[in-house]
DNA sequence: TTGTATGCGTTATCAA
DNA sequence: TTGATAACGCATACAA
């Protein structure tokens, strides 16, 4: 390997001059800069990162720990992170905790979650990164998950409940509020609601914003268009049917995931309806399959990218010491994609 | 922060011995063993790796240089490269190139992929990882773009045309073939084959497996019923329908990828035929959203996880300075997914 | 403007 | 069985 005793040897210097050349602090003079800096070309000499760190006491790295990859939301987060940690000089450091492999769903082994968690925390503290990137497979309370380090650290797709600790997410009340509004104002007046599971805080965030919309708009609100899946495309596709057996069916249904979304679909076509003629379908998640279901799923999109560079913007703040700028951790606003499951109600009164 | 200094003033020995303790080096009484030990644990001491690499001359991290993390094969192949490098006590390193924004899939644009690989290689090599994995977005030749260096490289998802250089990857024309072979098992003998764009190596391969199950078989070869693509849903839905205009329309389809699967399907639903009942479709890749079309499609499922752990495999090989297994080498084979879209050819006939 | 020397936290050689 | 110490590659205080 090539180091600075190398070039300065061949330069005829000492290696602090090197070292003055290569960061340029120091005052040297045009003539040796040119003769080091040449050299250095020569020899295509590399600093050694490594020794840099030790002695600086800092790597210029991030440690990002994933629960899970695979995950639908945690590749565009990551690649936010990467985004804005490349045009800084940062460095990532990956580990992913395989939560769903390992554990399933069930965030209830609360213990396991710590201990992997814990484990891959160490590792990366080990490493010394300037600072860590926790990133959710679900927007949840992590604070019983990770325990607490002297090194500064950000969650995004889940938050914690310690307020010196900060977080990044989207708004989810906002967002079904916006779903919501959309479908009244394309003059939707019985509108459905194809829930996920009840425990879980997206679903109970989503229901209100849908809530306030109706009372906003004085909308009658109607306990049976309210339905309960578990998240997955089979549910949307069972509580649709339910939904169509009413004597007075919804002429629109928001579900809270373009997978439920899809089951949604699936059940109009099979009852021969047309959609978004007969009946309008609006999804949650922008997830890639929405854009190949027929017809192509309008959805609300989550600015998962943006979570990422927010939480490495913020993360670079706290490694610099400057406490970031609050509005980077507003709520991050989710937008509406229009495609072709959603017509006015007009179409449909018309027809009559 | 707490050193090997601390440890071995508060536990009357010297660093020397500390270290011992700490690998496992060396002859330590159990007697001090103990002591040092209780010390470590009472300060809750943590090594500093950036100290032991520069001194040990390795790190125990792999750079993984992936083009494109949103693109829907690496995040499982990730996975794998995390699982395997976990197990065996290795960081990753990662860096996106996110090739997929930078020029979307414009691959002629080889300066400009290697200006961005270039400089995220030479910064992997500046932090000193023991080895790289590169990760291709798409199979291709990608020895243009990225330079020879004098560490251990894989490649996955890609290759070289360097014989000192592997690769891992999977046999696409096997899974063609065992696609078509599937097919005519169920008793079809006049088997489209929509086609990816003929320029990409996938596409060519797959056609030969296609192409050889065919002969195997002795079934005539219709040129009529290869038609070109461009792997998107669109043209997956337009070639369909130049298909179903046939005179002697086939019974069955085999689209090179899951989304002109999609785009089968739809136009099929659109010309009244029922899928698989009057015409089976047979997708390629497995991605998520084939799950979610109506009816469910049967494709062949790409090895991504395995390629990630037998790259990780390989790469420690490497760095340990042993040559692979050749069977690592070896191209990883498909696995068919059988669900909903392909039906047996008795059925149609049956109800003749 | 440039050079000498020290130390960052480890490991490991050699001596005791 | 243990300790003193050099070295890994670099940045920098201080001296020249």
């Amino acid at each position: 390997m090539v180091t600075i005793k190398d070039i300065a040897k061949k330069a005829n210097v000492s290696t602090a001059t090197v070292s003055y050349v290569l960061n340029e602090t120091g005052n040297i003079s045009e003539e040796t800069r040119k003769r080091v800096l040449k050299v250095i070309e020569e020899l295509n000499y590399r600093p050694n990162q490594i020794a840099k760190s030790l002695k600086m006491q800092k790597t210029k790295s991030i440690g990002v720990v994933v629960e899970d990859i695979t995950v639908f939301n945690s590749p565009e987060i990551i690649d936010g992170i990467n985004e804005y940690a490349e045009k800084m000089g940062f460095t990532i450091i990956l580990t992913n905790m395989r939560l769903h492999k390992r554990i399933g769903h069930n965030f209830s082994n609360v213990e396991q979650c710590k201990e992997i968690a814990s484990k891959l925390v160490d590792e990366l503290l080990s490493k010394k990164v300037d600072g860590i990137i926790y990133i959710g497979m679900h927007t949840r309370d992590v604070t019983e998950v990770i325990k607490k380090i002297n090194k500064p650290i950000v969650f995004t797709y889940c938050y914690t409940t310690s307020d010196d600790q900060y977080s990044i997410n989207y708004d989810d009340e906002q967002a079904a509020y916006d779903a919501t509004n959309y479908l009244i104002q394309k003059g939707h007046r019985k509108i459905a609601l194809i829930s996920g599971l009840i425990d879980s805080i997206p679903a109970h965030s989503r229901y209100t914003g849908y809530y306030e919309a109706l009372k906003k708009h004085q909308l009658m609100f109607n306990p049976a268009y309210i339905k309960t899946g578990d998240w997955e495309y089979e549910s949307g596709y069972k509580m649709t049917k339910e939904l169509l057996e009413l004597k007075d069916r919804p002429t629109a249904i928001l579900a809270m995931n373009d997978l439920m979304a899809g089951g949604a679909i699936e059940a109009c076509k099979d009852l021969g309806l047309d959609v978004p003629k007969d009946i309008s379908i609006i999804g949650f998640d922008n997830r890639e399959c929405s854009q190949y279901y027929f017809p192509k799923l309008s959805t609300m999109s989550l600015p998962l990218r943006k979570m990422g560079q927010l939480s490495t913007e913020v993360i670079v703040d706290l490694i610099n010491n400057k406490s970031p700028d609050l509005d980077k951790l507003k709520k991050l606003r989710c937008e509406l994609i229009e495609r072709d499951s959603v017509a006015s109600i007009q179409t449909t009164e018309s027809k009559k």
